[in-house]
DNA sequence: CGGGATCCAAGCCGATACTG
DNA sequence: CAGTATCGGCTTGGATCCCG
């Protein structure tokens, strides 16, 4: 689907799907691991593009620019240039980012209440166990 | 990270330790979109693999498959497979799923509260490059 | 120090075919 | 209908280099 689509005259319902549309874009956008762990991180202080880097670990220059550009355009995250030498520049959390933080927060909450059940899960599923809970035949006419 | 998960009498900090790594690798598995809108499907109400399907829209039947495998593997959708002919096999969420359901429920609100917010924000970000292509039927860019 | 651009490998994802 | 496997394109993402 183009994303380049800009009309200027907007048909009524059609507003009511493209806001729709929009809002399963933004989804798309913000469900993602190293949006997630950024917003996580912003929330707890204001940090530098180097700080952020380390604090989250595992990320590349690249995504880690290209998710805070990201974040930038949607309005989650402030960014601060300093003009020194050598440049400084800061990220921080905007109203609607802290708006978010509270959901990636609830979402460490779950993490944590359901790390042990998840484990227990693996190991079960990673294990051929027998699980044939159901076996019901219904009468279902064709089956030989 | 080690596969170096065997239980045995570890020290406390060794299980924080592990515990902490282990959540951030929850953490990456989750944060994708269609497991977002999988739980959300299926936090309204349990459906079959093509009802999902086409409610989800867009979605390959590759990804939704693997993404469920994915979901039930950590415990947080139940398969359950009617023997019958032709199959019937629905998906529904577990506790921890409905746990998780919270979360994404909370990301949907916050996506309502801040559509405007995001959209005015896009506009404000990328007003420098294409601004005079604006609602012009007859200029096509056709540029080769 | 922060960020853009480029090259290239790795994996993601869609399409298709086949099984039960 | 649901699931698995395979193949190929194309996006993703890492490494590197250079600029302000």
């Amino acid at each position: 689907m183009g994303t380049r689509n800009e009309i200027s005259e907007l048909p009524p319902e059609a507003d009511l799907a493209r806001a729709d549309s929009l809002a399963r874009e933004i989804f798309s956008d913000l469900a993602n691991k190293w949006a997630f762990l950024i917003i996580e991180f912003l929330g707890q202080r204001t940090l530098r593009f180097s700080e952020l880097r380390n604090e989250i670990g595992g990320v590349s220059h690249k995504m880690l620019t290209q998710n805070l550009r990201m974040l930038e355009r949607n309005g989650l995250v402030r960014r601060i240039v300093h003009p020194t030498v050598p440049p400084r520049v800061e990220y921080t959390l905007t109203e609607a980012g802290e708006g978010l933080r509270q959901v990636v927060d609830g979402m460490c909450g779950w993490t944590q209440r359901y790390l042990g059940h998840i484990e227990a899960s693996r190991n079960r599923f990673g294990d051929d166990a027998a699980i044939s809970a159901i076996a019901r035949s219904d009468d279902v006419p064709g089956l030989k």
